[in-house]
DNA sequence: CGGTCTATATTTACAGTGTAAATTTACATC
DNA sequence: GATGTAAATTTACACTGTAAATATAGACCG
């Protein structure tokens, strides 16, 4: 579902798999030096190559960016998986915590795959990974209330809300927002609405 | 309250007042080219001096972006004013729509002001303009239901989720993740979860 | 008024970035 | 074995932020 690995292997011509090598550079530098020093002449250092070889596969500075932000989104969307057999509310709370935690221990990579000036979102290998999310996050709405709970788009309603509370959650607390004031041990589950429910014994 | 103007008028030496000058030449890079096109040599040419005149006044890169960062703030604090006199629940839409409405209106400054990489959210200018939008949040947000109401830290769960749930949508929209599906036309108030109030006529 | 001080601004230089063009390399294919 | 072509390098250029040395002009005081 998630199409991990990706496992159509190349392995030709003088570098091998010069693409993976790169974006696993990236991966790396991203971990250890942070998206400053994330660049095209950085990550093909790394692999060994001239600084102008990674055109060859990704364009431009853009099109690798955004081949490491979608690596990114695979690894987002593994981090919100729930254990097998998990009860919705416990899929609800593996989502909620799997995101703020990858964003918390990938601050680099969380930042640039949500940045729009970095990442072309119109690309096509960002497609599976985000769709994956999101449908991770709408199996994870069903069941909520949203006002008349006959209204046609409540399951859209309570899909954005999800989405709009935790990625606001893991953004501001990524930038220090919530260090002050006793903020700073209050958890996404904190501020998770439980009443927004119709009843915690029928989610499933 | 915002200190809008600062009137210390300082209007002395060669220029006059080289520091307003390169926040406003920023300011309007920002509306009319972007966030990309935002650089210390573009805001010192628009302001007829040499591209090394900022460090003067600003030290480096990132105290002239923080500068430009401080004013929007100023600005989104101001976009989320309600009208004088109006009830709470008046006041928490004029709150969220104003956010909003602002990221939409002026998505390159909103980005600036919320990247970590860009602006230096320790610098004290910053402090006030975050202070008063935070005190905005909180005062919309009194009077929210959340889990067992006698929860002592019950008020800054209801802040950090309001303050969660509309930066996340502002943030996501302006990615264009919602540009699909129908959830184009779902606004922040729908998103709102309305049951979430005690009751709407104890709301002021 | 004249001299000095200091904040302001400029000039010059440098390391770093992404990108484009021309060239070289090495594998695939016939 | 010759040719074609994808892959990688070399070279060059425009642009960025920063630092150091220099020039300028108002402030301040005798």
């Amino acid at each position: 579902m998630s199409d991990c690995a990706g496992m159509n292997d190349v392995r030709k011509y003088h570098h091998g798999d010069l693409k993976r090598a790169l974006i696993q550079a990236g991966i790396e530098i991203l971990r250890t030096e942070g998206l400053d020093r994330l660049s095209l002449r950085a990550c093909a250092e790394r692999a060994g190559v001239s600084h102008t070889a990674p055109k060859n596969h990704f364009g431009n500075l853009s099109g690798l960016l955004t081949a490491i932000a979608a690596e990114g989104q695979k690894l987002l969307c593994a981090a919100m998986q729930p254990n097998q057999g998990a009860s919705r509310d416990d899929r609800r709370q593996a989502a909620f915590e799997g995101y703020v935690a990858f964003a918390r221990a990938n601050p680099a990579m969380f930042e640039l795959m949500f940045s729009r000036r970095l990442v072309d979102f119109s690309e096509p290998v960002l497609a599976a990974p985000l769709g994956a999310s999101a449908a991770i996050l709408r199996d994870v709405s069903g069941g909520m209330i949203w006002g008349k709970s006959d209204a046609p788009d409540a399951d859209k309603r309570a899909e954005m809300f999800n989405w709009c509370l935790v990625h606001g959650f893991a953004t501001l607390a990524l930038q220090g927002v919530f260090d002050k004031d006793g903020m700073r041990d209050i958890g996404i589950a904190d501020i998770l609405p439980g009443f927004a429910f119709r009843d915690p014994a029928a989610a499933e």
